[in-house]
Parts: C-alpha cells; sequence; structure tokens
DNA sequence: TAGTTGGGTTTTTTT
DNA sequence: AACCCAACTA
C-alpha cells in the first residue's frame, strides 16, 4: 500500500510523468494539489530528486504554506528546502541576491499601490501633467500593463507615436523608473520584469538557476500573466521539467494581466506537451456541478471539459429574492444562524461570496447585530492600513533611513508642526546634496532656508536614533511598543472620537501579534526580515482555517478554497455581472464574469445559496438590477424557487426619484417567492436613500462598558468579546487614560486592547 | 501650520 | 456613500 494508491488513473499520470512540460488541466475540486503534493513526494522518495532541486510556485502565500505542510506530510523531513513559494516572492529571493548586476542595491525595498501613487504624484507635478486630464491611477496602470507584458518605457514610445496621451504616459514611465531607482524601490511588477531582465542579462545567473530548478510546477497557471510565463520560460529551458496545473475556466485576473492564451496555447509552446484531464470533482454535489456546468458552457474559446462527481446529488441550489440589500444580509445572517442551530453547519463551514468589497459593509453590519462571528477578506490589505502603514513607516525609518517616502510619512505624525514647506526645503538640500531626505533631516541645521523650523526637526531625528541604538539590546517587539508608547500614537486614537478608532487600534494590536509571532518563528529575527515578509503578504494569507467564523470577501479571493455552505450575494445585472463588463463592446470581459461565476459555484461542497436583491444602493445612488444572466443560466430544476423572468429595467434611478414621500418605494414590493420569516417590527418599508435603522448611531458600540472606568472583570475572568468570541483575562492593567486588558481568546488567541474599546463582557 | 469645508471623483476584481 | 483634494479660515 503506497500513497499513490488513493489516486485515480488521471491523476496518477498526472504524478509520474515527471520528465518533460506537462499541462495539467485540472477542473476545480479535481484534487490538483493533491497531484502536486504527491508529485513533489514521488519526486523526492521514488527518483531521488533532491528537494533542493525542485520549486512549487503558487498564487498566495497560504497556498504556499498549506503545500509545504501537506508535502511534509507526505514525506517527512527534507521538505523545507523545496522552493514553495510566489511568484514575487521567489523574485525577492532572487533579486536580494542579485539586484546590484542591475544597478540596485540589494537591500532595495517594495513599493505598494499606496506608494507607487506617491511617487507618481510627484513625477506628474514636475511633468506638468495634468492630472485631471490624465490622472495618475490611469498612468500607472498603463505603466502596470506595460510591464505585464514586459514593455519597456522605450518599446513603449515606439508604439506611442502619434498618440498624444500615450506620450505623455511614456514620458512619466520613464520618469517613474527613474525616480523607483533614485529611492532604490521596485513595485510589484518590477519584482517579475527586473528578473527577467536579470536572467536575460547574466547567463552566469540564469544557469545557476537553472541548474537548481530541474523540476518545477506552477500552480493557477490560468492566472499568469506575459511576464511570469517568460520567467518560467527561461528557467525551465534547460531541463524542460516544467509541469503546470490549471483550468481555463478559472481565469480570472485578466485585469492584473492575466493572460489566458498561456495555458490555451501551451501546446504550441511546448509540442512535445503531455496533456492530462482531471475531471472527476470531489469536492461538489452533482447539483452543485450541474449548475456551475450548465453557466460555464456559455462562454466560447474554452478547453471543453465536463466535470462529474460520484457524490449524490444532493439538494437543489437556493434561489432568494429580496427588496434590498439590508434584507439580503439579513437573510444571510439568518439562515447562518439557522444553520448554527439546528447543527447542520458551523461558522466555520459558510462563506459569503460577492463581486465588489463594497458589499461587505452592510453584511459586515448584520453579522454584529445578530452576533454571528466572522471575517472579512480583503478590501484594503491590513498592512495598506493607515494606521499599519504609520507604525511601519517608523520602522523602516528606523531600519534604515533611506526609505524617503517612509519618513516623509512618518515625520508629522503625529503631529510635530512640521509642514509641507518645511519638507520641500529639506528635500532641495537633500537633491542639492544627493543625500537621503533622512540624512538632510540630520543636518537640518545647515540648511539656511529652514529657519526656526529646524528646531522642530531635531526631536524627531533624536527620536529615531534612539529608537535604533535601543534595538541593539531589545527585540522587535519592545521596539514596536516603544514606538507606539513614544510617539503617543495609540492614546491619541485612544483620545479621539473618530468613528473607526477602536477598529484601528485592533489592528496595531494585531500587527504587534504578528510581530512577536514573527519572533517566534525566526531564530534571528531582524527588523528588515520582518519588513521584507510583511511587504508581499495578501489579504487572505492572514485567514486561519480553524478560527470557526464565517469568512465574507470577494468571488476573486475565494478562488482555490472550498466551503460546505456558500452564499453569493447580490447576483444581480449590473453588480454581477458588473455593469463595465456589460457595457463593455468587448466580449471576453462577460466570458471572464462568467468564469468568476463558475469559480463561486464550484466553492461551494453541499449548499450553494443565491441571493438577488431588486434594489441596492451603490455608489450613493439607488439602483433596481434584473436578476443577474448567470443566475438564468441555471436550470430551472436545480433550483428551489424559480427566478423571475426579465422585465423592463431601469438601469439606474436617481435616489431622489424613491423617497417615501412620493410612495413610490412601494411600486417594487416584493413579487414574493420565499421570503425569510422575519418579526413585524423588522418588516418595516426599506427607505432608499436613506441608511436604515442598521445603521442607527450606535449599531457599533455593542454592549459593555465604554467609560475609562475600572472594568466590570478582573484577571482571571471569563468574557466574551464580538467579534473574537470567548476567552479568559490574563492581564488587566490600567494605562494613562483607560485600562489595558490582556485576553487569551479561546480561538482566536492573545489580543492586547484598551477596555474602553474592547467592550468585554463578563460571563 | 492645522483644521474645516465644499466639490469632484470613484475600483470591479489584487499579487 | 466614501474618499480625496484644494481652498479657505483661524
Amino acid at each position: 500500500m503506497s500513497i499513490y494508491d488513493t489516486l485515480n488513473e488521471q491523476q496518477k499520470r498526472g504524478v509520474f510523468t515527471t520528465e518533460g512540460p506537462v499541462l495539467l488541466l485540472a477542473g476545480a475540486g479535481s484534487g490538483k494539489t493533491r497531484v502536486l503534493t504527491h508529485r513533489i513526494a514521488y519526486l523526492i522518495e521514488e527518483l531521488g530528486v533532491s528537494p533542493w532541486n525542485i520549486m512549487a510556485i503558487t498564487f498566495t502565500n497560504k497556498a504556499a504554506g498549506e503545500m509545504k505542510e501537506r508535502v511534509e506530510n507526505l514525506i517527512g523531513m527534507g521538505a523545507e528546502s523545496i522552493w514553495v513559494t510566489t511568484f514575487h516572492s521567489s523574485c525577492v529571493r532572487i533579486l536580494r541576491r542579485y539586484a546590484d548586476r542591475l544597478g540596485y542595491d540589494n537591500s532595495f525595498t517594495i513599493y505598494d499601490t499606496d506608494d507607487q501613487k506617491a511617487v507618481m504624484k510627484d513625477v506628474c507635478k514636475r511633468l506638468q501633467i495634468d492630472t485631471k486630464t490624465l490622472k495618475e491611477r490611469a498612468i500607472l496602470s498603463a505603466i502596470s500593463s506595460a510591464k505585464d507584458e514586459l514593455i519597456s518605457p522605450q518599446e513603449y514610445e515606439l508604439k506611442a507615436m502619434g498618440d498624444f496621451r500615450k506620450q505623455k504616459i511614456v514620458q512619466a514611465y520613464k520618469e517613474y523608473q527613474l525616480a523607483l531607482k533614485k529611492n532604490n524601490a521596485m513595485d510589484f511588477d518590477d519584482l517579475i520584469v527586473k528578473t527577467v531582465e536579470l536572467f536575460k542579462a547574466d547567463s552566469e545567473v540564469l544557469g545557476s538557476y537553472q541548474k537548481r530548478f530541474k523540476y518545477i510546477m506552477v500552480d493557477e497557471y490560468q492566472d499568469t500573466n506575459t511576464a511570469q510565463f517568460e520567467l518560467i520560460r527561461l528557467l525551465a529551458d534547460a531541463n524542460r521539467n516544467l509541469c503546470v496545473v490549471g483550468d481555463d475556466d478559472q481565469s480570472i485576473y485578466k485585469f492584473r494581466g492575466a493572460n489566458i492564451r498561456n495555458i490555451l496555447d501551451f501546446e504550441q509552446v511546448y509540442p512535445e506537451a503531455e496533456v492530462i484531464r482531471l475531471e472527476q470533482n470531489y469536492r461538489s454535489t452533482q447539483n452543485v456541478l450541474d449548475a456551475a456546468n450548465a453557466v460555464i458552457r456559455n462562454n466560447k474559446g474554452r478547453k471543453s471539459k465536463t466535470l462529474w462527481t460520484d457524490k449524490g446529488e444532493g439538494n437543489r441550489l437556493h434561489f432568494r429574492q429580496f427588496d434590498n440589500a439590508y434584507e439580503e444580509a439579513e437573510f444571510i445572517a439568518d439562515d447562518v444562524a439557522r444553520k448554527k442551530r439546528e447543527a447542520a453547519a458551523d461558522y466555520g463551514d459558510c462563506a459569503v461570496l460577492y463581486r465588489t468589497n463594497a458589499q461587505a459593509r452592510i453584511l459586515e453590519e448584520r453579522f454584529i447585530i445578530e452576533g454571528i462571528p466572522y471575517d472579512v477578506v480583503g478590501g484594503t490589505n491590513f498592512y495598506a492600513r493607515r494606521e499599519i502603514k504609520d507604525l511601519l513607516a517608523y520602522l523602516k525609518t528606523i531600519d534604515n533611513g533611506r526609505d524617503d517616502l517612509a519618513v516623509k510619512r512618518i515625520i508629522n505624525i503625529p503631529k510635530r508642526g512640521i509642514g509641507a514647506a518645511t519638507i520641500a526645503k529639506v528635500q532641495d538640500y537633500a537633491d542639492m546634496r544627493e543625500i537621503s531626505f533622512y540624512d538632510a533631516l540630520r543636518q537640518a541645521d545647515e540648511i539656511m532656508s529652514i529657519g526656526k523650523s529646524a528646531a522642530k526637526l531635531k526631536p524627531f531625528v533624536t527620536m529615531i536614533q534612539s529608537f535604533r541604538s535601543k534595538l541593539e539590546f531589545y527585540g522587535l517587539e519592545d521596539l514596536i511598543k516603544d514606538v507606539i508608547e513614544t510617539t503617543g500614537y495609540v492614546a491619541e486614537l485612544e483620545a479621539s472620537d473618530e468613528e473607526d478608532a477602536e477598529n484601528r487600534i485592533e489592528n496595531i494590536d494585531e500587527l504587534i501579534s504578528k510581530i512577536v509571532a514573527f519572533e517566534e518563528v525566526h531564530d534571528q529575527p531582524t527588523l528588515g526580515e520582518f519588513l521584507e515578509e510583511v511587504a508581499l503578504v495578501a489579504d487572505i494569507d492572514r485567514v486561519e482555517d480553524d478560527s470557526n467564523r464565517v469568512l465574507l470577501m470577494t468571488l476573486h479571493s475565494a478562488k482555490g478554497l472550498e466551503f460546505p455552505h456558500v452564499y453569493l450575494a447580490g447576483m444581480e445585472d449590473g453588480i454581477f455581472p458588473s455593469y463595465m463588463t456589460i457595457t463593455s463592446d468587448d466580449p471576453d470581459e462577460i466570458e471572464e464574469e462568467r468564469r468568476l461565476a463558475y469559480v463561486g459555484m464550484t466553492r461551494a461542497k453541499e449548499d450553494l445559496t443565491l441571493c438577488y436583491a431588486k434594489m441596492r444602493m451603490v455608489r450613493g445612488e439607488t439602483q433596481m438590477n434584473a436578476v443577474s444572466r448567470f443566475v438564468r443560466e441555471i436550470p430551472e430544476e436545480l433550483m428551489d424557487n424559480r427566478p423571475p423572468a426579465p422585465r423592463f429595467r431601469p438601469m439606474d434611478v436617481p435616489s431622489s426619484q424613491f423617497t417615501p414621500a412620493e410612495g413610490q418605494v412601494y411600486k417594487y414590493k416584493p413579487t414574493a417567492t420565499l421570503m425569510p420569516k422575519r418579526t413585524a417590527a423588522e418588516n418595516k418599508p426599506f427607505i432608499a436613500g436613506g441608511i436604515g435603522s442598521l445603521n442607527a448611531p450606535g449599531i457599533n458600540k455593542g454592549v459593555g462598558a465604554v467609560t475609562g472606568g475600572k472594568p466590570d472583570y478582573d484577571a482571571g475572568d471569563r468574557v466574551r468579546h464580538i467579534k473574537y468570541g470567548e476567552g479568559t483575562v490574563t492581564d488587566l492593567e490600567p494605562g494613562p487614560r483607560d485600562y489595558k486588558v490582556t485576553v487569551d481568546f479561546d480561538d482566536a488567541g492573545q489580543k492586547i486592547m484598551y477596555a474602553a474599546f474592547a467592550r468585554l463582557n463578563k460571563i
């Protein structure tokens, strides 16, 4: 009995076909991760390949971590030297070693979207580009697309002939790259592009990696872009042992440059490629699969395949119709609660998927009201949140003062009376001497033009220097706490009456936890390593599988995941498929949306619920939308309710026309298929344009003490938190203006928070 | 310089 | 609705 016996025939072929190029067309839920992990195990255990010679590229850090773990479970020790990473992490690893050969310093920093925008703003100012007509964002996205296609500024210039707009973009592109280089920084796209550049320019380096990576595997291959493909092609060129795994039906990242041709044309590029299809689905019931197949069948130009399962039919899909998004949210929350009550599902078995991040808010509000533990994935990346970026900017500045952007970010946070004028003068001085902004600050006395403002800069420099010297003696955890304490960052938040101050503080606590965790995992944790690790994490990487909370996320984020119970919210034409793709004259766009629908539906193992709201507030105006065409593409016999037939459809109606005074709301009473039961109080008419009862002041205030007095619990007590669930208080200490409470939560682990914000309830 | 206000814009999706 | 930015006031 070997570990390979449990694989089906196709999977076995995928595992045992180790030499030469292999295209593994793996339908949703067909066990591709199993094939990949077994393939790695087979290479190592049966063929005697050194783990060191294997590279597996995944889409997210989370997927990489899981794969590594599963390989470890299969072969025991020895898995740590396999490269299992994302494209971006691999490239950083390579560039940290060789970036100097491209004229960068090996300690380059990585710029995120915010940083890019800041640089571009500056570039536009210098080039006198009118950002009213040509937005920074548009320029950046043009540059990003160019980089995805490996188009250099020079090549772009050739294409820009006679096109004024493009010529402006070329100028900006060139200037932007110069600025990045000057700051010794790379953006996300550069990580790939520069690595390809390095490989092409330096055959010695390329040769060494080719020699090392004898077996290369790429997961989610349908979502690779041209630059990534080129990277892989170069790496695999010597041995040609390249196994790509993907599903053209799940290609959903065209907007990010994913080139679906990479998978469709694989056999042209590698004529000797073996093509293996995995069509048996081990995840979903037949009904779910039939529905998903019926939808995706409407796409043209796909590699035909039909998923099947030997699981039973299962439940029919649920279709539910609502008047508005609030009722939709209420139903979903109620339904989850019902399933939990009836022991049909636990919280962690449920996921709510939607097209746009904005849809999360209403759902979230409802989940809070009903006290259902949940987690929202995505939106703004954790590390892109203001408070986190602020603190990270401190850490970056302490680590090395070379990141001008970071220094400028925090120089006046919290307020130190240092304004734009002073900053500009310091920058001028820095430019003149060709030194960094921070070094210019250190010489503030020498800068004649700033006059008495120099006195404001000095304490800042002294503070940073003191952090630096203290770093010799204490760890990262002490450092971050010291920064928070010394700057008064949290104290300021605490005192502020900002709506989301509580949330910010929670995020900061989470950051501290992450630093602590980082220090636990690494033998010799350095600040630089922490900052690097943090630069490349996606929001999805942070979700823990065992936290037993309902997950709320976009359809995009859900790729690669599965849940027994899935709710698809906002199944409306104009929302999903999005308005943009409906009105586009490129028919490919709607096909990509359909693939997204396919991805969403195939996340469900047992139970799939499709929700439709007739009226929905989008960007401040009320829209009336028809049922999503994707719902209508599902055979009716697979659903428990028949979606209403399409009728006249005002695409969007100005909210002003929907004041209750004019009574028009009532025209759109539900045509009543199954509506969830609700109490009379809850059944009040929805007021379009208003925010409804859910948003009443105090909604987020939960229960429990809000004042700064001593809480009614103490160390040792059991308490309940609205989000983290139950836990034990391990510490309670008086702070400057509030008690600081440390709780060891059963599910969420240890958290430190301010009592006023934590709103813990003794139980 | 800091804080406020009013006007204009917007992402659909993210490593 | 939410966010960002410029312009204005204190």
